[in-house]
DNA sequence: CTTGATCCTGACCGTTTGGTCAATAATTCA
DNA sequence: TGAATTATTGACCAAACGGTCAGGATCAAG
């Protein structure tokens, strides 16, 4: 599904998109969109301006190929919940999941926390469209596992907030989290094991 | 403490300084500091850009008086937990109290998002210094509760970070929250309850 | 080697932006 | 009232930024 769509992609094209679209998820989760240049883009790709608009069309462009090709992976540890799995494993895995990816990309939790905060204007459609169905769906396996008594009761979408807010506020709010943790602790293995057991009380029915 | 300390402040300096913050309030915290303009500033505080630099000497400046002006507004509701009082009382209500900020002042929610997000270049020593010191004593406070068995244990620090998280969840991803809820719901109000159940499940002895 | 397509860049352009300043208006107060 | 202080603004500037373009370099294929 990645790269199929354009057979007639030459190596250089796919590696240089590959270098702008890395170098853009640097900046862009470190700046915003407005706190991004195109040249720090290129700086960070090692490529110059003009040859990063070769390969799109404007910074807007790069922004917006930049959510849509990483919105399938942010998205994808929600849609690997198995409604034919023990419940409690299920949601524990993907809080853990989701853990681990504010652990290993961060980049990618920040770039759409910017996108969130500024009012999403790249991801309305998404928004009330695609993300809705998929939520829905996980609701429903929630909603379903409350009702036959293995999962104990509670809202479904407000848990799933929950779960996206706590997970995500390690990678985006990671500064601060260190700040008051001091030097010498590990904020990802800690808050872990605090959400696993967290979640954990509040789930046994 | 907040204007005692000049006294020569005329009446239209304080009016427009006023004016200025408010304004700078509603930008900041919509576009983040560089996707904020000093015109923009000053078209939402009704005076106009020149006039703007005649009460702060930069955008920066502004910036900066408006974080630490708001600061202490913003970590209000932790100091107000009182030792003295019922455990779960005292946790569920400053859980309230921060969902009351989310509702009523989403603007100080995002604006302090923005810079944490940012790295909190502007708030580095406030960071590492103040409020470490802060979160300590609640620390202490939880700590000492927990170990009179009034409440169940669990990890103090992380126990605050996912009250932040969530609480300012509702306040910073209002859009996402509404787009996944749909409309006719109040994101506060369920979102106040299932906090209440939620802690109360997991403090409970 | 030749040719056509792809790739790359220095120089450039118009606009936006943070900030300045001299001049004017309004306010304060003796 | 009148002088001094404070408040306000239009015009302006230099830097930064998004984006363009003509022309040259590189590459793939016959």
């Amino acid at each position: 599904m990645t790269d199929a769509k354009m057979p007639r992609m030459t190596r250089i094209q796919q590696k240089n998109r590959d270098l702008i679209m890395d170098g853009a998820l640097n900046v862009f989760s470190a700046n915003g969109f407005r706190g991004t240049t195109i040249d720090q883009i290129a700086r960070s790709a090692g490529l110059s301006k003009p040859n990063v608009l070769y390969y799109f069309s404007s910074k807007d462009d790069i922004h917006k190929t930049l959510l849509t090709e990483l919105l399938d992976m942010w998205l994808a540890p929600m849609q690997q919940i198995d409604p034919a799995g023990d419940p409690m494993s299920e949601v524990l895995g993907y809080v853990a999941a989701k853990m681990r990816m504010s652990r290993d990309y961060p980049r990618e939790s920040r770039l759409f926390a910017y996108e969130i905060l500024q009012g999403a204007p790249h991801l309305t459609q998404i928004l009330g469209g695609g993300l809705r169905e998929i939520v829905d769906r996980t609701v429903m396996v929630l909603q379903g596992w409350m009702d036959d008594g293995r999962l104990a009761r509670t809202d479904p979408r407000h848990l799933i907030f929950s779960i996206w807010s706590m997970t995500q506020h390690y990678a985006d709010f990671e500064i601060q989290v260190r700040a008051v943790l001091g030097r010498g602790r590990d904020p990802f293995d800690e808050g872990q094991a605090f959400l696993d057991q967290m979640y954990r009380k509040l789930l046994t029915p």
